[in-house]
DNA sequence: ATGAAAGCGCTAACAA
DNA sequence: TTGTTAGCGCTTTCAT
């Protein structure tokens, strides 16, 4: 194996020398570190990670933790590991997968044996059990998601709430007075992952600020029960003409839904869905995306920048992004 | 941070010794194997990963190199890296995560840190440009595919030549003599991945053996592509009582044109499909799995048996297995 | 701008 | 069965 020392012999200087041309950390003579340059070149030398790691005390590693349960988007998910493993090694760190399985024991085992640096944490709940764990550990974490407090914490996560106002506001700017709300299975309100219900929530609270008048119901995610949710929704408010959809499973099944109920999409009910941009983009609905791409790069920002000392906000809400397509209609304003 | 010798000093033994109850590498009197474990415990002690790694020339950690590009089955990548990780786990050893992306130079650089001490290869293709590097490399490697020339590798990959085979001879068994084979985009059959070819020539050549009629056509994964290439099929072999579809996308439309074109499922015509488990069991359709889990589970156990020195075989071809379920159901022998 | 040298925490000979 | 000790390869003070 090719060693530090071996590249100081090599290129006539100490191996502190080399160390200092490899990281950087202070000024080095122009010849000196293109001699330096050269002999690692030539010598293929590649530093130890565990050497660096105990001597520095910095793996420049940081940790995954995923779900990989049933239940999340995979693609989304995908998505998010894409760019979160991208922006890593653009700040030279690499990568370790904990599965969320391992549970916090993982996270303790992991942390303890200084193999990372920092946590990147996906899926967390209100009363996330693992939260108070790392909140007391030496590294320093960014979760995804939004824990019941975040006081002390880093946490990055979409902007529900300003993703369902964003539905009514264009809805309402096309005209619509009465706006139905078409909600994820109830089970997902039961358990407390907040997301849902923060949509929920600005949604009503634009449309109240807007003076339209709206109805919410939670769905399955079979044609029966989309079906059924969608007839109440009309029942209810019979001049119903636009509908925010906040299921991924289900909206495969609201435009059959509307049309056995005689309405069209768009000319009598307009659409707005909540979903990711690809689902949205394949099926010609206005939509509010999911930034997975976007999500991943900003959390593994936030961890590089408290890895390197700096502050960061407690809570980061990415701004929903609505994309028009052909769901949704200019029409003229309604009484 | 608490280290080795706060443990030696509290349970009143060298440092050595506890090293060696960590790592059972010399017989310790039960005593003090107790006593030190209960330092351990009461201290929290976890051994520092560089300092091992350093010591020991073993990171005890393996790289798992990921496609994460379109095209690849999500759910089904999931499940395979789950039982990666479990598994690997089960050896104590964690897994670093590094996308295909960073190509032949991330292999390079992780290998050459020694931050791992092997390599889970996913989606290797027939002539991939990383094969000649792992071979050379210090670190051993397991492949999950199949690369034109697999010797001194060790791969891994469902028996898919069997696999096609296997739902020929399910049909035949069944009385069918007219079968048909709905394939993959064609452009996974040009990108040389070879499993995709390798499945029609075990279905070609089963057919053959068994004396039966064969016609074989690629398909998009949309309604209106699958509704063509299964027409296309009854047109050139009207008789045809039987469908393999080795097209996990398509699998939802099969039916459905099926029935557009007059053909009821499993009366007209009996399916069966090569896809995970899950998505078979869902849709009812009799299937060949691609064993996920057990790929996953089984290349782990490779890398490890390798770690050991333990030689192994070059190639290990899963046997395919099929379920039957209610897309073909027994029929009377026809002319 | 560079060098010398003391560790970082652990493992694995070598001794006893 | 256990202890002693010399590194593993690197970073980082302290010196110059």
């Amino acid at each position: 194996m090719v060693t530090i020392a071996d590249v100081a012999r090599h290129a006539g200087v100490a191996p502190s020398t080399v160390s200092y041309v490899l990281t950087g950390k202070r000024s080095i003579s122009p010849q000196t570190r293109t001699k330096v340059r050269e002999s690692i070149r030539l010598l293929g030398y590649h530093p130890h990670a565990g050497a660096r790691a105990l001597a520095s005390s910095r793996a420049n590693v940081v940790a995954l933790v995923l779900p990989l349960r049933p239940g999340v988007h995979l693609p989304v998910l995908m998505r998010f590991v894409t760019a979160a493993v991208t922006t890593a090694r653009r700040h030279d760190m690499d990568v370790l997968l904990v599965t969320a399985d391992q549970g916090a024991q993982g996270l303790r085992r992991v942390a303890g044996s200084a193999q990372v640096d920092g946590f990147l944490v996906m899926d967390v709940e209100l009363d996330d059990d693992r939260v108070p764990l790392l909140r007391q550990m030496a590294q320093p974490s960014v979760l995804i998601g939004r824990p019941a407090a975040v006081k002390g914490l880093t946490c990055v996560d979409l902007d529900f709430e300003a993703a369902g106002a964003r539905c009514v506001d264009h809805l309402a700017d096309l005209g619509h007075r009465y706006i139905g709300f078409l909600g994820a299975p109830s089970v997902v309100y039961q358990r407390n992952t907040g997301y849902a219900q923060r949509t929920m929530a600005g949604f009503g609270a634009a449309a109240m600020r807007r003076g339209i008048a709206s109805t919410a119901l939670p769905t399955e995610d079979d044609y029966e029960s989309v079906l059924g949710s969608v007839r109440s929704l009309l029942r209810s408010q019979p001049g119903m003409t636009a509908l925010v959809v906040h299921n991924e499973a289900a909206l495969g099944w609201v435009a059959g839904s509307l049309r056995a109920l005689g309405r069209r999409v768009p000319d009598d009910v307009a659409v707005v869905a909540i979903c990711p941009d690809e689902l949205a983009e394949q099926m010609q609905l206005t939509s509010v995306q999911l930034p997975a791409e976007e999500l991943g790069r900003q959390a593994m920002e936030l961890l590089v920048a408290r890895l390197n000392g700096h502050p960061t906000a407690p809570l980061t809400l990415l701004p929903p992004k609505l994309s028009g397509r052909a769901s949704t209609t200019p029409r003229l304003r309604r009484a």
